[in-house]
RNA sequence: GAGCCGUUAGCUCAGAGGGAGAGCACCGGCCUUUUAAGCCGGGUGUCGCUGGUUCGAGUCCAGCACGGCUCACCA
């Protein structure tokens, strides 16, 4: 990162050093511990300074060193695990006058092994007496400072181990993150559902709509192309006899970088046969209702200025209706295409072919969807943007698709699948139209998934739910950079 | 990809034409229940990079790099 060594980079190798000229291995192979930090914490908190006395705990317990008092022949430090910190105090009359020296060697951000008995000081902290210790790492960068901690987000995002060391709360979102999976899991098993993994390198990339990373296989000598979605293949699942099946994986789309974008990002989807789409916006109230009482331990969660409730049932709200409500857009002229397109082209879209769908996918994003903060099911979107849903049986116009609006921002999308092989294919070509029109994002035909179809696959519906928005709700986090440990940035270039 | 804003010590920040600054961290000294420990002493720097204007640029101008926000694309 940088040539020039610092100062204090210069000191802690010079203690470094002075450490191994005592015979101290500068890399040890283990330390044997009785108790984590976070451990200690939790078994014992609750003890008395006179409990502890009486006890006379002996604990072995190794971390970071956040935070170093010295005071002359006596010293106090924090140790850290990543979760919780705990004091320690070490004593030249207890370790003695050759192991305190090598303790002056110690830097904040250096590894230690501690052990000692555990005791409260004059201001009851709880402590544990160090007897002896154990060196187990340098480090050779001084770590951010202790007060305001790393606010600097690009270095936040590039080296987010100091924003984990410095930031707890950091730490916070994403063990809520890694609940949450454990939780849709957990969910989604109980109901007799099955996970399985499905190709991240797809010679067809399909799924959605959206404009796919390519790469190349030298053995095969073919392009292959990232998934933009795992739904071709779960629904072969389905042809293949799962009943009830999902995926948690990262999709990736080669679109723009935003507060809600990141480049790869984590979808669950899930297809459960014999059902519709109205089975999934229940069973979606369900599992999101679950998750907020499990996770957070109410169903009233705070995302930015706003309060949101998940308590079922959540708001159903016609794909038409929604725009007309919001965008003050009249029944008429919603049916009106060359209006609606008009309209749209009004918004800089920076897209020069726009079809009567896509324009009221526009109208949607520009003016319902940033108003709908409650959990809103949009329902029953136009055909021509949903070439994988089963058209609603009474308007052939619209198909049986839902879209979950939380926050303002787009959270499941789901339909009652099109299993009509010939009308599939009629969609795909469709789609190819638009292509050849000019619209990069539109499907490709899928020969493969068409003769899966054609075998028969049973009524089925399908979800995708994006886990990182979700957290982003769930943690009060405005940006998706904030759930995703590495999100991707520009390299850096010296 | 476009607009606006930002980039000064390891970290957090101040400085807005003329001596490179503060707190924490660090270095030296004192200090055996401290916790933003304290006291005495020390500033450790390619002011993002490259040019330009000027007698003089951290400060003004241009270009570039990276980041943030908004927009575009998208979920």
């Amino acid at each position: 990162m940088r040539n020039q060594k610092t100062d204090q980079e210069i000191a802690r190798e010079e203690k470094l050093k002075k450490l191994m000229e005592l015979g101290i291995n500068p890399y040890p192979k283990k330390f044997d511990k009785t108790h984590s930090v976070s451990e200690i914490v939790k078994e014992f908190s609750n003890l008395s300074h006179e409990e502890l006395e009486k006890k006379e705990i002996k604990v072995s317990v190794p971390g970071r060193i956040i935070s170093i008092r010295r005071m002359g022949r006596a010293t106090f430090f924090h140790i850290y695990d990543g979760l919780s910190k705990i004091q320690g105090y070490i004593k030249e009359d207890i370790v003695g006058k050759e192991n305190y020296k090598i303790f002056d060697l110690f830097d904040i951000g250096d590894f230690i092994g501690i052990k000692g008995r555990l005791f409260r000081t004059k201001t009851n902290e709880l402590t544990v007496l160090v007897e002896n210790f154990t060196f187990l790492v340098k480090s050779f960068h001084p770590l951010p400072e202790k007060w305001h901690g790393l606010q600097d987000v690009e270095i936040r995002y590039r080296q987010r181990y100091l924003d984990l060391i410095v930031n707890p709360e950091v730490r916070k979102i994403f063990d809520l993150r890694s609940k949450l999976i454990k939780e849709i899991r957990k969910f989604l098993d109980g109901m007799g559902y099955v996970e399985v993994e499905t190709p991240m390198m797809q010679p067809i990339p399909g799924g959605a709509l959206a404009r796919p990373f390519e790469t190349y296989h030298n053995a095969l000598g073919i392009n292959l192309y990232l998934r933009i979605a795992p739904e071709l293949y779960l629904k072969r699942l389905v042809v293949g006899g799962y009943e009830k099946v999902y995926e948690i994986n990262r999709n990736f789309r080669n679109e723009g970088i935003s507060s809600q974008h990141n480049p790869e990002f984590t979808m669950l989807e899930f297809y459960q046969a014999y059902s519709d789409y109205n089975d999934l916006m229940n069973l979606t109230e369900e599992m999101l209702s679950y998750l907020a009482k499990t996770l957070l331990n109410t169903l009233e969660v705070k995302f930015k200025e706003h309060t949101i409730s998940f308590k079922p049932p959540f708001k159903r709200i016609k794909f038409k209706d929604a725009i007309v409500y919001h965008s003050g857009l009249t029944p008429s002229k919603f049916d009106n295409r060359e209006e609606v397109i008009k309209i749209a082209k009004n918004f800089e879209t920076g897209k020069e072919v726009i079809s009567y769908g896509k324009a009221l996918d526009i109208i949607f994003d520009k003016l319902v969807k940033p108003k709908l903060i409650q959990p809103t099911f949009v329902i029953n979107h136009p055909k021509e943007i949903s070439p994988l849903s089963k058209a609603c049986p009474d308007n052939p116009e619209e198909v049986e698709r839902f879209e979950l609006i939380i926050g303002g921002m787009e959270i499941a999308n789901a339909f009652s699948e099109l299993n009509d092989p010939k009308e599939q294919r009629e969609r795909f070509e469709m789609q190819l139209a638009e292509r050849e029109a000019g619209v990069e994002e539109a499907h490709l035909i899928d020969e493969d998934f068409l003769t899966a179809l054609e075998y028969g696959m049973p009524p089925t519906a399908g979800e995708g739910i994006g886990i990182d928005r979700l957290v982003m709700i769930f943690a009060n986090k405005p940006s998706i950079r904030e759930v995703i440990l590495f999100p991707l940035l520009r390299p850096k270039t010296d």
